[in-house]
DNA sequence: TTAACATATGAATATTTGTTCATTCGTTGT
DNA sequence: ACAACGAATGAACAAATATTCATATGTTAA
């Protein structure tokens, strides 16, 4: 009974900000989007898994010369590149012996240089 | 030498790719834009800073009500609004004992709905 | 088949991260 | 001053993560 007066009571208070709670929680992001577009950001919050796609933004790249570019060993590259695959963010095309990677999400490069732009414009 | 070679062959496999690494290399993002943009990524990489963000998205909200809607202690939304407010996503008001939380960034919002967007046309 | 090579993968490890618990800091009302 | 409340904080712990190492695939050439 305390602890419920105690709520209303800041609900009370939360009010005056001009909608209520049950409002908010109607148009809210619901727990599946919420899940699904952190899946998706997690995936662009590495540095190394964004230098691959800054790669991969300007030419389709075998794994290899990832590693020289981003001056890292073959197998932590593969790991992230794998890890991009199953997010479907790459995707890959066998020649051989080598493997090419490239972007397999048109949407990536616009959510990518629309935050390059923003880091931009914030000085 | 023998590892040298290995490396100009391979080289040479992906220039079928019609550029080579050094011009890839020089119009790759820096190593300063990823870190930047990882960090802003990663802080978008978490559900409970997604359903934040989606909160605030629609409304400025205290502390309090946002433990309400997204169900979680005050503990860890505070340390949670404390992270996205370290990268100005966030920003907040005082007002008495309550604290109000608001978006800090208009360029989170384009972000957000576009991915949301892409999300939603992806099956 | 054998050797050489490009890539993939599993296990191990060190680091990072999100939440909880306990406590503290400010503010308001008595 | 005191008690009550909303919010912030630090330490601790469990879970997740990125890289390394060693090894395994699969492909090509000899």
């Amino acid at each position: 009974m305390v602890d419920k007066q105690a709520v209303e009571l800041c609900e009370d208070s939360c009010a005056g900000t001009d909608t209520d709670l049950s409002t908010v929680k109607n148009r809210m992001v619901d727990e599946a989007s919420a899940a699904e577009l952190a899946e998706m950001f997690k995936a662009l919050g590495d540095p190394t898994r964004v230098k691959l796609i800054g790669a991969l933004l300007i030419n389709e790249l075998c794994v290899h010369d990832l590693c020289v570019l981003l001056d890292m060993g073959q197998s932590a590259v593969s790991h992230q590149l794998r890890y991009l695959r199953n997010l479907r963010i790459v995707k890959r095309r066998k020649a051989g012996k080598t493997v090419y990677y490239s972007l397999d999400d048109a949407h990536i490069e616009q959510i990518f240089s629309l935050t390059l732009q923003h880091l931009k414009h914030s000085h």
